[in-house]
DNA sequence: GCATGTCATGTAATTGTTTACATTGCACAT
DNA sequence: ATGTGCAATGTAAACAATTACATGACATGC
C-alpha cells in the first residue's frame, strides 16, 4: 500500500506538496497537480485516513446509537440524519444497543477517542449524570427522550401530552375502561406516556384500574403477550392504549386470536405511527412522531455542538398529531 | 486530554511501562502497576484509540452494510452477527447504502483504509468486478447474495430453490393462476427468487403469463401498488407469491382494501420469514432463511479473514425451510 | 570478584498525515 | 543592481500510541 512518501519521492516533490494537492489547497501549480495526480493514479495510493484522523482529529463520520433495530420507528428518524449529515459531507454509522450498557459504554468510548465527530443517541442506559456530564465535553444529542433537568442538547416531542390526548381521543369514543400496555416503564419515554394516560383519567375522574395496566417487553410479543395475559386474568375493557405501534400490533394479533375484533370489540391505539401503522389490518390510530423533522433537528444540533458553536436552545420540543385510522372504529357511548 | 506522555511524566516512569501496563503485559512491578494506574485515574487518562488504531492498524470494529434499514429481515441476522462478534471482542457498526453506491464506496475505502477491520455486507450496489477484487485483499464477506461465478466469500442459502418450492407448494393447492411479485429484479436475489417461480410453473408446463408477473420496489409499499396494478389491469389470479415478506404484507393490504379476503379468495406467500409473518392478520406463508444462522457463520467467516486463514470453502449454502400458516389457507382444487 | 542471566524499565524509532514556518525563485518597482 | 512581495514548494515538527532494542540492577554460580 503506498503512502504519500511514495508518491512524493516518485513524482519529484515534497509530501507536503503531495497534501496540499489532495486536500484541493489552490497554492499548486497546474502542472505539478497533474504530475503528482499521474503518479497516484499510476501507484494506485490511497490517503490513510487512520493517519488523517489521527492527525486531524476528525472522522467525518457520526455515530447513531439505536436500542433495538427491531423497532422501525427509527429508520425515517435516521433518514433525517443521514439527509443532513450527507449534505454537510458526514456519513452515519449506526449501532445497536440492545441492554447492554457495556455496548453503549465502549462507543461512548470511542467518541471520547474521536473514533467519531459526534453521537445522536436514543438510548439511554447508561447513568443520565455520566451522560451529562460527557454531553459537556462531547458533541452529544439525545433524541427521542426527554431528560427532566438535565441539561443536555434534546429533541423530542412531549411524550405525556400526546399520550393525555390520544386516551382523551379514547375517553370521547365513550370508552371507560381503557387497558394501558406501557411497555417497559423502566424507561422515562414509556413511563411518560402511561403519566399521560393517568392524567388524563384523573382529569376525567375516572378510576385508575391497576389491573388493565400490564407492563412488557416494548415490542410486538410483548403487546401480545400483555393482551393474553389480561385476558387470561378475565380482565374487562373495550379499549387497549398502547404506549408503541408494535406494542399495538402484538396487542391486535392477540385480540384476534381470542376472537375479539378490532375495532368493534375492541378499541385499540398506538404510538410514533411507524410505517406499518398505516399498513396493518385494521390500520391504527396513533400518535404521530415528526419523525424526519426529529432526524433532521438532531443532526443539525449535533453539527453545532461539533462545530463548536454554542447552541440557541438546548431543548427542542416537536409537535405532534393524532392520527385517526381503523383500528379506534366509531364513537361507542356517552359523553362525558 | 491527557496523554500517555502526562501519564509516564506525572508517575515518573516512561510511556514504555505505561503501554505495558495498559496492555496487561506481564513484565511490570505490581507497585510500579499501582502507582500508574493512580496517576491514570486522577488524571482521568483515556488512551487515544485512533492513534492506537494508527499505530496497529486495527480497530476491533467490523461494519455491516445493509441496503435499507426498513427491512426488518436483517435484525436477527444482525444478532447473530453481533453474537459471535462480542463472542470475540470485536465491536459491530451498521452502515445504511440505501441505492447510493457512492456510500457503498466510501465504506469499502474505510476498510481499505484500515479504520474497520472487515466488512460483511447485504449490498451489492458496486461492480462486482470491483468487490471480487477488493475481497482478495481485505476481509469481506457477502451475505445473502449468491454471486454466481464470482470467488468470493458467500453466505446465502439457494433462493431458486427455495423459490421454486414453495411455488410448488401453491401448485399443490391447486392454484394455477399465480401472480408474482418479484420486487426489484434488478437485483440478482430477487431474480433468483423470480426464476425459481418460472422454473416451478415451466416444470409443470404451466404457462408462465407476463401479466401476472409484476416488479416493484421490495418493500411494503411495492406489494401494495403491485397488487393495485394487478387489480387495475383487471388480472385473473388465485394466489400471488411474493420474493419477500414486506411486499406479501403490502399485497395483503391492498387485497383487503379491494374487498378480497386473504386466504379465502386469494392465497398470498412470502419470503424470508421476518418477525412480523407470524404476526401479521393474517400470519404468513413462507420460506424461512435461517437468520441467526446466517449471521454467526457469516462473522465466523469474516473472522477468519481477519485472522489471515485460509477459508475451508468459499461458499456456505444453507438450507431453509418451507412455513406453513394462515395466507394461504387449504387445497382449493385439483392436483396437477 | 567476575561473567552470565534475568527482570524491570527506559530510549527512541515508527506509523502516514497535516501544517507552521522556512526557503527559493521570480517579477517588478525603485 | 537591489529591495520587496508573492507564489510555489520544501522542511520538519507534531499528533499519541506501540515496540524493538538498549540499559541497568541485581542475583547466581563459579
Amino acid at each position: 500500500m503506498a503512502t504519500i512518501q511514495d508518491v512524493a519521492r516518485e513524482a519529484g516533490v515534497s509530501t507536503a506538496t503531495v497534501s496540499r494537492i489532495l486536500n484541493n489547497s489552490p497554492k499548486v501549480l497546474p502542472e505539478t497537480r497533474e504530475k503528482v495526480m499521474a503518479v497516484i493514479e499510476k501507484l494506485n495510493y490511497n490517503p490513510n485516513r487512520l493517519a488523517q484522523q489521527f492527525r486531524t482529529q476528525e472522522t467525518g463520520n457520526i455515530l447513531v446509537l439505536i436500542p433495538e433495530l427491531a423497532n422501525t420507528f427509527y429508520y425515517e428518524i435516521i433518514f433525517g440524519i443521514e439527509d443532513v449529515a450527507k449534505a454537510n459531507g458526514y456519513h452515519v454509522l449506526i449501532a445497536e444497543i440492545h441492554n447492554d450498557s457495556h455496548a453503549e459504554d465502549y462507543f461512548f468510548e470511542c467518541l471520547k477517542q474521536k473514533q467519531m465527530d459526534g453521537i445522536i443517541t436514543f438510548s439511554a442506559g447508561i447513568a443520565l449524570e455520566r451522560l451529562e456530564a460527557m454531553s459537556r465535553q462531547f458533541p452529544i444529542v439525545v433524541s427521542c427522550r426527554y431528560c427532566e433537568g438535565m441539561q443536555m442538547p434534546n429533541v423530542t416531542i412531549d411524550n405525556e401530552k400526546a399520550s393525555r390526548d390520544i386516551t382523551n381521543y379514547l375517553l370521547n369514543l365513550g370508552h371507560r375502561r381503557i387497558c394501558c400496555l406501557p411497555g417497559n416503564t423502566g424507561i422515562r419515554l414509556y413511563q411518560d406516556r402511561l403519566n399521560g394516560y393517568l392524567k388524563a383519567l384523573k382529569e376525567r375522574r375516572i378510576e385508575v384500574l391497576p389491573e388493565l395496566i400490564c407492563e412488557s417487553a416494548a415490542d410486538i410479543q410483548g403487546g401480545y403477550d400483555a393482551v393474553e395475559r389480561l385476558i387470561n386474568a378475565d380482565a374487562k375493557f373495550t379499549a387497549v392504549l398502547t404506549c408503541g405501534d408494535t406494542l399495538a400490533i402484538g396487542a391486535i394479533k392477540a385480540l384476534q386470536n381470542s376472537g375479539l375484533n378490532v375495532p368493534s370489540d375492541v378499541a385499540v391505539t398506538g404510538f410514533d405511527d411507524i410505517e406499518l401503522a398505516s399498513l396493518y389490518s385494521p390500520s391504527l390510530t396513533t400518535v404521530r412522531q415528526p419523525k424526519r423533522q426529529i432526524g433532521i433537528r438532531s443532526m443539525e444540533k449535533l453539527l453545532d455542538l461539533i462545530a463548536g458553536k454554542k447552541l440557541a436552545n438546548l431543548q427542542d420540543v416537536l409537535s405532534y398529531e393524532l392520527v385517526i385510522r381503523e383500528s379506534t372504529g366509531d364513537f361507542i357511548g356517552q359523553q362525558s
